[in-house]
This record gives structure tokens, sequence and C-alpha cells, in this order.
DNA sequence: GTCATAGGCAACCTCCTGGTTGCCTGTGTT
DNA sequence: AACACAGGCAACCAGGAGGTTGCCTATGAC
């Protein structure tokens, strides 16, 4: 049922932890270099930032985990790229707790101006 | 310029500190009660949690720094609201960043077809 | 007035997280 | 072969986050 309904709570685990990765500047900034399109080494990655090399591949692995950028390697060297799907997931949550506020104000609007 | 360009790194910042508001399962629990639409009191809200109600608040202040939630008092209770604009902005980030992403893959893929 | 309820404040504790450093391995390059 | 570059692994450290407990204040109910 990877892709049926799945429980709320899992649902919610999982969003909880893809807002948690992307709830770090450094790494949020890490995902905005990556909106480029190539996936880039971490070398590449690190230049531009303060951090050490280890600092960012600790990040990059956080997102990993999460699923929000898949890494390949190349060569001696491992790129990463953005993964969509993750990021689809949070939007879609973020969609979803919208659209529900959003009905329960019209209802309330309703009932109030139903008089 | 409150509501003007900001420089990126502000939209980062903002944008970091709201998704790690919401990157926590318990957090992320509470703005789904509250997408019932009624402003709910801390001990309506703690009800179902394992949690104390001193932790409840803790998180609900969280929320409540970074903009996801409003609180009002009301007589002895002070109860929580959902604040659509915060998560508005995080959902935001989230389009614009897949935005670029689908833009730059599509890039990728005329320039791969072009030979 | 008295009592129960709703919440604030502060101290405290534990564990995770962000970050560093040092060293080892693997892959290119010349 | 020798060297340089890209990265992995592990230990270590400081600070912050999540959570609790204890006590105090304010408001509502009887």
């Amino acid at each position: 049922m990877s892709n049926r309904i799945r429980s709320g709570t899992a649902v919610l685990k999982t969003s909880a932890a893809i807002f948690a990765a992307l709830g770090d500047e450094t790494r949020l900034g890490l995902v905005t270099k990556l909106t480029g399109g190539e996936p880039q080494s971490i070398a590449h990655l690190t230049a531009g930032t303060k951090l050490t090399r280890q600092g960012v591949t600790k990040h990059l692995r956080v997102l990993e985990e999460v699923g929000v950028v898949r890494s390949l390697k190349v060569g001696r060297e491992s790129r990463f790229a953005l993964e969509a799907k993750a990021l689809d997931d949070a939007r879609g949550y973020l969609d979803h707790v919208s659209q529900q506020w959003d009905d329960a104000l019209a209802r309330l609007k309703a009932f109030v101006e139903q008089e």
C-alpha cells in the first residue's frame, strides 16, 4: 500500500520528517542550489558555504534519508540531485491542510451569515 | 519592504524557520487538529496526546513564533487557531523550487534531444 | 469566599543536532 | 609509481530541543 491510503499518522510522520529536513537554512540553501538541474558534487556544493565538506556531507545525508535528494556516484565523486517526489509530498500536505482550513472557514462564515 | 522582494537569503531564513516548526510530528499533529476551524484551548489540544500541558504549550509557542498559529485569549483560556499566511509562504517556497526544478529538467531534456 | 480549572514561568534533565578534526580509502593524473 | 583530489568514517564537543515537574496567578463556578 505504498501509494495507497496510508494511515493518517504515517503521513504525519513522513511529512514531519521531510519538513524537518527542510527546516534548516543550510539544507534549504543546498536544495535551492540544486534546483539548477545538474547534479553537483559535494566539493562543489561546499564551495560558497562557511562549512566544512564533512558538514555539508552530513546535511546531504539528511536530505537523502527523507528522499529530497538522490546521490549517484560518478568516478570518484558522488553527485547529488533533487528528487521531486518528496517535495511534492510536502507540498501535498500543505495543500491538504490549507484546503481543510479554507473549507472550515467557509463553513463558519456560512454559519454566521445564516441567522 | 516587508512584502516586497526581500533578498533570497531572507526568504531562505523565514522558510527554513517555518519548515523547522512543521518538522515535528507533535506540532504537525497540532496543526492538523487545528484545521477544523474553531480555535481550541491548550487543555483541549493536550487531550489525546501523551504530553503534558506544558509540553503542548511549548510546541504551540514554537508554531506561534513563526506565524503558523495565532493565539487569542478568551476568559481564562487562550485559544489557538491556524494562520493561513505562513503556511502559504511555505507552500510558495516549495512551488518555487518545484517550478525551477521542472524548468531545469525541461531545458536539459531539450538540450539532449537537440543533437 | 472557596474551590476547581486554565494557564504562565522557571528550573531542570536528557538526547539529538550541527559542526569540527583527524585519518583512511578510492580514483584520477602525470 | 607518486601525488593530488573527492569522499567516507569515527570520535568528539557545545548548544539547543523536547519534555517533565513544581509552583504561582487569574478567571470562572457554586
